[in-house]
DNA sequence: CGATATTGATAATTCGCATTCGGTTTTGTG
DNA sequence: CACAAAACCGAATGCGAATTATCAATATCG
């Protein structure tokens, strides 16, 4: 039996050019799809946006499928990276649970902001695929792990029955919150601050009000 | 010219049982939205689940889009008198703050888990149309203004700086967090209560907590 | 009871777009 | 510098699904 030339979704590069088809197939997909939605994006557009052809598409993925899926490695790899660095214990010594959950929070606000393209589409399609649901669990998980290690060292302060779960469940209100501003357009009306400025405080004050964090006396 | 056969969206009933076709094959295209997605749904599948043929969908509804939009009325005239009944002040004489929120989540919560399926859809075309932002967004003031309404009355113990602000934003937190619980289908894991009571209650926490509550004395 | 409009069924028709495939160019290697 | 192999091109293919056209059944009204 002749094996399936493709391994899962990417084809395997041999020469080197291929690999840079590959980041600018991805590039122009990224921001196409930011803007028209996946389903809306035809193959012979992100091709073309890249200065390619569609034969080069399928050269290098298996289908359009496994283009959407290579866009999500990329963007979870880097999250990966950018949270660790972020959350790094090194970073915070002697820092309060005010100035950490302050930070960490103007730093979700950007990120959400600034690949709010990407971030629309990724989370919009995700419902339809048990593996990308996985994956951004995980990586929600690990984002979850990263701000415990740093909040529970000061639990004292917390007054929430289950400091732990606090924190986990804090994280996905205030990811709720963000998805939700950027799946929907949210522009301020209503409820959503205007700036980011303005929605990272309040989503300061909310997490720390939900842990029940105590003013230092 | 003569007219287009359809007005807007559907075509106007001219006998009794197109109202009925009507609901019939509504009802067929939202257990089939709910689980496949509008997209993924064909025509002739919702026909079909109904009893009919396509050529009584499109005889009833100028396209595709069109039903969707039905849908939609249905379901946010249906949210209108829901809501109204729920925040209607009589109900409400002489509780607590905490009782009211309270009832207000649990409601909510049950709300959004009964109506899943939909909800789901819903929320995810919401981003591709105008119109759908704006009527969404109306609903949400809505209820809002009827939340406030209750709460602002007993604002002597709400120690956020700006009340009337922060019923909104926290209004938007929970439907953040539980729209969230829904499109992606969370299950529990990583930091979302299992049971609908728990959830609940750490929403009633975390929505007491940011408002700035005062514990009575 | 006819006459006519409305509704619904069935069978095309159309069309957009992913995918394929034979041919051409580019690359790296011996 | 040849000469495979890999990468790329882009017209042609095919399919899935929305829409439309035609016709039969059924309701409404004079």
């Amino acid at each position: 039996m002749k094996p399936h030339p493709h391994l899962h979704w990417v084809r395997p590069v041999q020469q080197a050019r291929s690999q840079q088809t590959i980041e600018r197939l991805l590039d122009a997909a990224e921001t196409l799809i930011a803007d028209k939605g996946f389903s809306d994006v035809t193959v012979a557009q992100i091709a073309a946006r890249a200065g390619f052809s569609v034969g080069a598409v399928y050269s290098r993925f298996r289908d359009k499928q496994g283009l959407l899926h290579c866009l999500q490695d990329r963007f979870v790899d880097e999250a990966y990276l950018t949270t660790d660095a972020a959350f790094d214990p090194d970073r915070w010594e002697g820092a309060s649970i005010e100035e950490i959950v302050s930070e960490m929070i103007v730093f979700l606000v950007e990120i959400h902001r600034e690949r709010r393209g990407v971030l629309r589409e990724l989370l919009g399609r995700t419902r339809y695929d048990a593996s990308m649901v996985e994956r951004r669990e995980r990586l929600n998980a690990h984002i979850s792990q990263r701000l415990s290690a740093l909040l529970l060292v000061r639990a004292e302060r917390i007054g929430h029955p289950d400091p732990e779960a606090a924190v986990s469940f804090g994280l996905r209100i205030v990811f709720g919150t963000l998805e939700q501003a950027i799946l929907f357009n949210d522009t301020g009306a209503y409820g959503v601050p205007a700036s980011d400025d303005k929605l990272a405080e309040e989503l300061t004050r909310a997490f720390l009000g939900y842990l029940g964090v105590f003013e230092r006396t």
